[in-house]
DNA sequence: GAATGATATTCTGTATATTGAATGGCGACA
DNA sequence: TGTCGCCATTCAATATACAGAATATCATTC
């Protein structure tokens, strides 16, 4: 009894549990499991690594070929993500003016600057995707379009919980999950999280990754509620230093001011 | 009875119908249905046009938008695709080279003789996916990455059929379901499908789209088999003949070979 | 402000998706 | 070449996802 279970194989279970379609969840994660993976995966992987029925698993994989949305080779007996993935990607592209719109902005604080910029877009208190990346001309560090992070991790977690009005009690589980190079104390990171509100963007100073300072400030995409997406800089703190903090502070706000105009949304005045 | 169903919720309903797992048809049904859409769509819309039980549809979005593959808007109770996709398409970006192999070459085609040039990904006998694109330099004609076709259309579809050796009952009873401008016989069709094939790669001259040219040369990924992807030229007719079609046609031949080559395929000898 | 029409959502019995065991098939190794 | 062990796949019993009716919620019109 509660042998430990990996975490991905973890969550599965609860969100099966308690879904009216945990061939869905099952579906997803198939998906997810595979697009991490660098090589083909056979049947008994997927479901050993989510704790899935083979039988069961089998079924999920032959529906999602069937779909197009997995690619299954009848010699290896292996399983790949398939390119209709891309078709679906394509889909909400199209309806998001975002990532065309900050790009402008985002090339900008790169070039002058030289550090990598993104634009991220927040998903509830889950995760933030990345939508749009600039990389400085030395690109010490980078992230792809897609990339997944916990919401609550390094500066935009402070911008998230500044900005976004949650329950404290939320807050606090969620933050107890969160992987830090170097993990501030809750009550450390609520100040920084006030600091953040008053300010009006955050600053993680090497504690997310160690000698890496990130900065981001958040964009509205209406009036009110919480910040839909942000802007967030990266780079290593003795660069920034150089460079001109202060500086790369303004003009990331008045970026974000600005990319918060542009698709329709107001910043509040805290 | 025998009401005439729209195509998508036909379709869907074979797809259930015989499928261990019909869950997931009916999320990526919704998926698809969601992409296409260029609004917010509200749950009994969604489940009409899929001929969905509403209750049913209702549970599906739930586990969807748990996925973050589907975002719900609790004020209009509307739902749009969710940045999730873009986290399964970087997946499979990371694992296929194609694209980027394949992106200097059709860059050279397109600005040598002022055409579109895409790189598409064969999916069986269903469909094409647009991996990779490139424009010239007045831009007539144009198609996105993640766009999808029948797999038998045009140029694309004379390649699939004649390098892919499948069942002729088979390609006749697709063959029936394609849309064209000028509809070739299946006779005429399999005519060119034989030129196709002993000249390396195929040409649909005004059938797909009237007045547009378009020529296909396959790219295999492996020794045998049937091609994996193709290289696709379309211009309007008038001015590829300007162009010089002849030259167009072995620059696009030569750069098919050179990509199967990278691919580590190998063009067989027809 | 009442009534109407449309929508989203909950509820419940039943057809069926899921499970775990049994079978079939393939490669490794001796 | 035969045996073993792993993997994919089928099979049969049953827990449950699903369809349809009932309810709740919301705009819209008079």
């Amino acid at each position: 009894m509660a042998t430990k279970l990996p975490s991905a194989e973890r969550e599965l279970a609860k969100a099966v549990q308690d879904s009216k379609a945990p061939a869905i969840s099952r579906a997803a994660a198939v998906l997810r499991l595979l697009g991490k993976s660098d090589n083909p995966l056979g049947l008994n992987t997927i479901a050993r690594e989510l704790g899935l029925n083979p039988s069961t698993c089998l079924y999920v994989l032959r529906a999602l070929a069937a779909e197009e949305l997995v690619a299954f080779d009848p010699d290896t007996k292996r399983y790949t993500l398939e390119a209709g993935v891309l078709t679906l990607a394509r889909g909400w592209l199209r309806r998001n003016r975002f990532a065309d719109l900050a790009q402008p902005a985002l090339d900008r604080l790169a070039a002058q600057f030289n550090v990598t910029v993104l634009g991220v877009q927040i998903v509830g208190l889950d995760h933030i995707v990345v939508i749009a990346t600039s990389a400085g001309r030395d690109f010490q560090l980078s992230a792809q379009v897609g990339s997944r992070f916990p919401a609550l991790i390094s500066a935009t977690g402070r911008c998230i919980a500044a900005f976004g009005d949650w329950p404290a009690a939320e807050l606090e589980t969620r933050f107890a999950t969160l992987r830090w190079d170097e993990p501030p104390s809750f009550a450390d990171w609520q100040t920084q999280v006030a600091e953040t509100r008053s300010r009006g963007f955050a600053i993680d100073e090497g504690h997310y990754i160690t000698g890496v300072t990130v900065l981001a400030a958040p964009i509205w995409k209406s009036a009110g509620g919480a910040p839909s997406h942000a802007l967030v800089v990266i780079g290593l703190a003795s660069a920034l230093r150089r460079a001109g903090q202060a500086e790369l502070q303004d003009a990331l706000l008045t970026a974000a001011r600005g990319s918060t105009q542009q698709m329709g949304g107001e910043t509040p005045g805290f």
